[in-house]
RNA sequence: GGUCCUGUAGCUCAAUUGGAUAGAGCAACUGCCUUCUAAGCAGUAGGUUUCAGGUUCGAUUCCUGACAGGAUCACCA
């Protein structure tokens, strides 16, 4: 039991025993205190006044008087309006942070025997990944880890979108205008080689357009009429009836295409344990449309297109298979979800997908529900807001894309000039120093876009968003290096700082105990950051963590404290924290340093 | 037009899910390096939480209605 369910637990038992009421243990909620008052929990009284048919100073008196009678964790009280504000044995919290300095496993709550499949990334293949990408890499991968710390097994899952219209538009441009350019020849990435023929043929089939219209077509017309999309609409044929020549070049272009992404994936600290491709996945789904169909799930109409009705659901009609028997998006996507549940059997399935198609995953799920499927409830779309420039969307047409490889470079080389500046890289080796400037410009880039709730949409201002100092990356890396710092120290002069190095230990300053109030909370926070899905609050609370132990190492000394248990207990307090930065950094996929 | 999301300090974001006088960071200003890393700490200033109603002991949070921004509403993916 930790501390806040048994406080909990004696409050149930004063109101048994003060008012014979029986109170949920689970619906008491203890709030932290606030700043300005004395105490670390405050329980709230008001919602209680018609059992106590007490004023709230009273009521809260009498439950307060009996918690320092009747808990030994509980120090004191007071009340203020109807707010009990709760203090806590010092020896408490000693004791708290004991266990906790035990625990081997810090940061990773038990098994709980779930399986959970995280899909992210998903990448079209005809170009390369910017800055929106980054933000559904780093918020997927994130999700999946901090799933795998509240017990769940997880499977991160990569759907590649690697066929359709928009990969033949590449492959056009690519064999009118490219000359057979390579990666090797052009000296460019697979993925930025693909994009640049995609954006070609963008630029051409404008252009044969425009002399279409200037001929009399409408644009209408032309749109359809222009050589360069009858091709690209032609050559998609070619690909689904097996043509060897288009499936050849596609092989071609998409091989490079992986192997640029790797090297971004590797850039981002992101990996994958299951790859999909919807070359293999386009054609499943049509069983399942025959299923619903006979459970009276969805209807056919006069042409023979089958369709689902959503409107009881407060939905409407949505097609599910064209009159042709084709399959549509939407199709495709019950028969990945059917194949990727065949596949691990999971009890979850979270896919990492912006919010633009809310609406699509809205109805999916329905259907999935609809079926009967074991899994229909655990179906989740963690749906992220864009992220936009001070200039607006980003367009690739306009050319306002961040690129992703570009930004990851860009940063790494500002953390490289920034740390220079400060002269921190004293008896670093040439390779420890780009090293740090990796962690550093990574982790501030990962920070800044987890550190926003998901599912708002966020500015991105490449020349001011990311800062160094403040809410960062950084500053939460920057108090990791000084703990260990003082780490290097205790044990170069061989301070015990092991449980029995501050054994007896009775007194605590406020600044250390505030500090083990926040280490105490981090479990709790995993916990609500894996229910919600949401890496922000991990990132806000790894903030708190460090401004409090910035606090408490600018307040407290450490090496000229004469009480040798006491300084021991100074420095255990710092490795904790830092085991507590370094474990939860790595829920955000951010690496901390030892120096900087 | 229908549906969904968002609106909090000049800017970027929080607010323990309905709790106290709405908090941080950046930017501005004032202090603190002869002491464990100043990428830090302490402080000042900055607010009609878009607006108008409602629900109750209590609303940034819930409801209704405006206003603003965004997304979506294909036999596209």
């Amino acid at each position: 039991m930790n501390l806040e369910q048994k406080i909990s637990a004696t409050i149930q038992q004063a109101f048994k025993e003060l008012f014979d009421h029986q109170v949920g243990s689970d619906q008491i909620s203890l709030q932290p205190t606030n700043k300005e008052f004395e105490g670390t929990y405050t329980f709230v009284v008001f919602p209680y006044l018609r059992v106590t048919k007490l004023n709230p100073e009273i009521s809260g008196t009498k439950i307060g008087e009996y918690l320092t009678t009747h808990s030994d964790v509980v120090k004191s009280f007071n009340v203020v309006k109807g707010f009990l504000n709760i203090s806590i044995q010092e020896t408490s919290w000693i004791d708290i942070f004991t266990q906790l300095y035990k625990n081997p496993d810090l940061g990773k709550l038990p098994k709980n025997g779930q399986k959970v499949m995280v899909e992210y990334s998903s990448p079209n293949t005809n170009k390369p990944l910017h800055l929106g990408h980054l933000r559904n890499n780093f918020l997927g991968y994130s999700v999946a880890e901090i799933l795998k710390a509240n017990g769940y097994e997880v499977i991160k899952a990569n759907l590649v979108n690697d066929r359709g219209i928009h990969i033949c538009k590449s492959m056009v441009a690519y064999k009118h205008f490219a000359n057979g350019e390579t990666p090797e020849s052009s000296g460019l990435k697979g993925d930025h080689l693909a994009g640049k023929y995609y954006v070609i043929f963008d630029r051409e089939y404008k252009k044969q357009i425009a002399h279409l219209i200037e001929n009399g077509d409408t644009e209408e017309e032309a749109k359809k009429k222009a050589a360069l999309m009858v091709e690209a609409q032609e050559m998609l044929r070619l690909w689904e009836a097996g043509d060897s020549e288009v499936v050849g070049l596609w092989k071609t272009m998409n091989n490079w295409v992986y192997d640029g992404f790797d090297t971004t994936y590797k850039k981002m600290g992101v990996d994958f344990d299951k790859f999909y491709y919807e070359s293999d996945t386009y054609l499943l789904g049509k069983n399942i449309v025959e299923e619903g169909l006979k459970k009276g799930v969805f209807f056919k109409k006069e042409n023979e297109s089958v369709w689902v009705d959503l409107s009881e659901e407060g939905l409407d009609e949505k097609l599910v298979l064209r009159a042709d028997g084709t399959s549509v998006y939407i199709t495709q996507d019950m028969g990945t979800c059917e194949l990727k549940y065949s596949d691990f059997k999971f009890d979850k399935s979270v896919y990492v997908v912006g919010n633009e198609q809310d609406y699509h995953f809205d109805v999916l799920f329905k259907i999935m529900r609809k079926l009967g499927r074991p899994y229909g409830d655990g179906l989740y779309h963690l749906s992220y807001g864009m992220v936009d420039l001070p200039s607006g969307k980003m367009k690739s047409r306009e050319g306002t894309v961040v690129d992703a490889d570009d930004l990851m470079n860009e940063m790494v080389a500002t953390a490289a000039s920034h740390t220079k500046e400060l002269g921190k890289i004293d008896g670093f080796t040439a390779e420890e120093a780009s090293e740090l400037y990796e962690t550093l410009g990574m982790g501030a880039l990962k920070y800044f876009l987890l550190k926003v709730d998901p599912k708002k949409r966020m500015l991105f201002n490449p020349q001011e968003s990311i800062e160094f100092q403040g809410n960062t990356g950084p500053f939460i890396q920057y108090s990791h290096a000084r703990i260990s710092s003082i780490l290097r120290k205790a044990d170069q002069i061989g301070v015990d700082y092991s449980l029995k190095g501050f054994e007896g230990l009775a007194k605590l300053e406020d600044a250390e105990r505030d500090l083990i109030v926040v280490l105490n909370d981090f479990e709790k926070k995993i916990r609500q950051a894996g229910e919600e899905f949401s890496p922000s609050q991990i990132a806000q609370y790894l903030f708190d963590l460090a401004k409090e132990y910035n606090r408490f190492y600018a307040e407290l000394s450490i090496f000229n404290e004469s009480d040798q248990k006491v300084q021991s207990f100074r420095i255990s307090l710092s490795s904790l924290t830092a085991k507590t930065i370094k474990a939860g950094m790595r829920l955000l996929g951010i690496n901390v340093p030892d120096r900087m």
